[in-house]
DNA sequence: AATTTGCGAAACCAATTAGTTGCATTTAAA
DNA sequence: TTTAAATGCAACTAATTGGTTTCGCAAATT
């Protein structure tokens, strides 16, 4: 049972619940509407997005509110970070390769 | 066959590939040491890079050096991008919520 | 008290995945 | 020209995945 971040937005239909728990907390029932699949297929998806802290349910009488751990998206930010600094320092040496030519106009 | 950005870093030894390659073009063989599977394992997972164009082949004799596209790994940037405007608003939000206890002092 | 509603868990199933071994092919080297 | 090296591809296998149906439980509603 793998079961990290990148492992858990691999699936299109949890990318799609965390963006809809992202504008407002849900319940599993509200969340199903959204797709074409059984409500306990959405409640699996939950699960997994719980067991990798991406989101957290909040108990409200019966119900159960879907919430994003905003934090938790972080950390894909973060292993991007190792990309970034390559993809930003290639444009610094293209800006020193304009620099070059325009220094020998 | 799913084949996008998303699926293609779920992989843990796809992920380490991405870092390897950025650093580096590298042979399949030469990646291949850095890790506990065959080569054989190591060139799939270098086809399904290279079908989600995170990667691309450069022949160079009998040998192929794979090299990272930087522009695709940004695509997962631009789907983070919504959930960065909401952790950027809470911590307006934020802001606000210290600014009227402020000002009530 | 009986019923409905919201939910998770278990059992099962088809499809996909990641790995292996055994080839075939192309290029360099002897 | 024979041999070795670098690689991709196909067939097979075990494990994982995402889905469904059925069930049980707890909280509201009647």
């Amino acid at each position: 049972m793998r079961r990290d971040i990148f492992q858990a937005i691999a699936d299109p239909t949890r990318r799609a619940i965390l963006v809809l728990i992202a504008v407002q907390a849900m319940t599993p029932n509200a969340l199903a509407e959204h797709f074409d699949t059984t409500r306990q297929a959405v409640s699996r998806h939950l699960k997994i997005l719980t067991e990798c802290r991406l989101i957290t349910a909040k108990h409200q009488g019966r119900e159960i509110y879907y919430e994003l751990e905003i934090n938790k998206m972080k950390e894909i930010d973060g292993w991007l970070e190792q990309f970034r600094t390559i993809w930003e320092s290639r444009f610094n040496e293209l800006d020193k390769v304009l620099e070059t030519l325009k220094k020998n106009q």
